[in-house]
DNA sequence: GGATATTGGTTGCTTTTGTAACTAACAACC
DNA sequence: GGTTGTTAGTTACAAAAGCAACCAATATCC
């Protein structure tokens, strides 16, 4: 921001930010939500089974950083419509192992593509040099120390 | 993304657009709530009114982009606690004409002190040429094409 | 000037999220 | 081996967002 300009919204790196991403999201989110149903974390539950392997509702609570109960109802959504399976876990009977079913691989792959081919054409107008310095700045801000949310918020 | 790595979520702009904004949003928005009980739609109306003086909602949903239920829902929350001040117009009676009261602009004021303070902290740790590197990218994401979204989504 | 379309804004209903409380299984301690 | 504490995951309820229908004022067209 300039010295003696008064404060515009489109200097605050939060709402710029949110700006980007939701008009980023839309697109993608308009291909899963039309082909498959899904929501946003639906897709990003499915996205780390098909890529992580089988893993436990907390496993992905972790790694995607996302509250609980949205992965809980993600799992229930996609097990109802045969994307995953659930299996009780004989080491500790809390915890079921999800897994993608062939619907839900099938659906992974697309997906991936998809989201691959639209991830190239949105950073298409910026060079090299610019992408790396965005993705950069950008991992660093996503890991922010939180304030005082501890663990993920919901 | 490097050529023959797996895709990773962390390489899709959406997802990580949406992470930091998530998480650079979060330590203004505790501060908002706390203080002044605001959601982030009110927060957005103040700012608008508080920066560009009175305005009808129509022009807020233009210049902000938010769709004209939110605002409508923001308006009415403002005004139920006496931050603005609602004028039926002579010229058009459809619309009024908002503004803030003394006591919306003296959250206007301090919110922008605040809000100045946290974009400085956040912005810190980059370089001046990285930060007009991410104004820069950002800004065209946010104006990109929104595919079949005419004008604001809700 | 009356029918029709448009615009500004609100409201009702549904879906999604946030938050907290809860259940069941396991762990630790005595 | 029973009490106490944790952890995994679900559920119930409240707050918020999305969407469509709606009302009232104005503009348009004849």
């Amino acid at each position: 921001m300039t010295q003696n300009d008064p404060f515009a919204l489109a200097d605050f790196m939060p709402y710029l930010l949110n700006q980007a991403a939701e008009a980023t999201s839309l697109g993608f989110q308009k291909y899963y939500k039309a082909n498959y149903g899904m929501l946003r974390t639906e897709w990003r539950v499915l996205f780390h089974l098909g890529r992580y392997g089988a893993l436990t509702a907390t496993a992905i609570c972790t790694k995607a950083q996302i509250h609980k109960t949205k992965v809980s109802r993600a799992v229930a959504a996609l097990e109802a419509r045969r994307f995953l399976l659930r299996e009780e876990m004989q080491s500790d009977r809390r915890q079921d192992l999800l897994s993608l079913t062939r619907k839900g691989q099938a659906a992974f792959n697309d997906l991936v593509a998809q989201a691959q081919r639209y991830n190239e054409t949105l950073l298409a107008p910026f060079t090299a040099q610019d992408q790396d310095t965005l993705r950069r700045i950008l991992l660093k801000l996503a890991q922010m120390e939180q304030g005082d949310a501890r663990g993920i918020a919901p």
